[in-house]
DNA sequence: ATTAAGTTTGTAAACGATTACTAACATTCA
DNA sequence: TGAATGTTAGTAATCGTTTACAAACTTAAT
């Protein structure tokens, strides 16, 4: 039947990927069925088990394509050679582009990793935060020893807040998305939220002649 | 069977609603059945359908237990004659103390509401958000025009960075609630945040006195 | 070039388990 | 009596998954 073009099992699976994502994206994880799969990719149920070996795999390989998509879209944003406000600022607005694109899945799909018992995909999804944090701590870290944030800032607990601007935003988003736009909002916390990571009035040179020294 | 106390129908659909709770609490969402709950309050799953009328109700009436509940837990921080930033505080620590409590079923409760394609619990999810958001702007609004928080200070914004804050430590908890204990990170955030509500350091001194004075 | 064998990828048709839900009937209490 | 609350025993639908088999493509020997 599959006459003209002969897939690999590899791009089958990727089209299994894409049919999840899909699935989810418009109705919900309830929606994510074997069914509901071989239905989008146009094979049979049992055609789906040729690529992959149950629904707890597809979650698995929807997370690792969530993790690299995330941070593939990101990843323009984390150039050190900027100062690390700027990072931060552009990060968010390629997250939240993200988002807006891949229509809040990755919200979705971590909150439902969160839920799993299946230990596997708790820590898929576990990885997948931690690795976020760690970026976006290590930016600030960064911005610290180069004098751009202030010292005193905890990169652990401001990448968590970073973090929870985005899980705020699309959580407005998902309910109503025209009232609550994506980027509006995540601007809006940015602008307040960078305040806290700048340097106290008083004492911004001096910070900025420790910064040589050491 | 039903032997010695008979149970009103308000205080049997309660125990379904806890049930219900539990069962989320234990096994995420989809732990979430008619049967389970049967299980767990000890009648048929028959006899539930005397007290509620699908399982779409018991979403509904679950999310409004988590609304009253929720906002009964922090309701001793809002009274209005304590300084807004202590206000802020003390909500947070009562609602981190909530979530732990109650296993994390807000976060997991408005994150499944908010996939739901059925428009009353989509909007009984939306509404307990945006509820929450309000509390919150309310508060920053009342400690600007106090002079206790910098004016420039966007309240919605300001109300989404404290409901995201919230949020991701509930995230990172799920994961992995012993490595990442809520109240720590909660309170990190917070030493964090509420510097871009206090002022500038120039005219600290100024509103200090003002705070005194009450 | 033809043929044979092996692998891959599909199908149809089921599997048992579970889902939400209901009808008919029994018991209990006011 | 009659309303409330339970039971037993079912419904049809859907779930993830498996089995048996066939077509298509690959590889290798003749």
């Amino acid at each position: 039947m599959a006459t003209r073009t002969r897939l690999d099992h590899q791009t089958r699976q990727h089209q299994i990927v894409e049919a999840a994502r899909e699935l989810i994206a418009t109705g919900g994880v309830d929606s994510l069925t074997i069914r509901g799969l071989a239905s989008r990719v146009g094979v049979t149920e049992a055609a789906i088990y040729r690529h992959v070996a149950s629904k707890e795999e597809v979650m698995l390989l929807l997370l690792q394509e969530v993790q690299e998509s995330l941070f593939q879209a990101i990843s323009r944003a984390t150039r050190s050679d900027r100062h690390a406000l700027e990072r931060l600022e552009h990060m968010l607005q390629l997250h939240v582009s993200y988002v807006e694109l891949r229509q809040g899945i990755s919200f979705v799909v971590i909150a439902q990793a969160a839920q799993f018992e299946e230990p596997r995909v708790r820590s898929a999804g576990r990885k997948l935060v931690e690795k976020y944090l760690s970026l976006v701590s290590e930016i600030i870290t960064q911005g610290i020893e180069r004098g751009e944030i202030d010292k005193t800032v905890s990169p652990d607990a401001a990448a968590m807040i970073f973090f929870g601007m985005i899980q705020s935003a699309v959580t407005r988003w998902l309910f109503d998305p025209s009232t609550h736009p994506l980027s509006e909002n995540a601007v809006a916390m940015w602008v307040l939220f960078r305040t806290s990571l700048e340097f106290s009035d008083e004492d911004a040179d001096l910070h900025l002649k420790e910064e040589g020294s050491h």
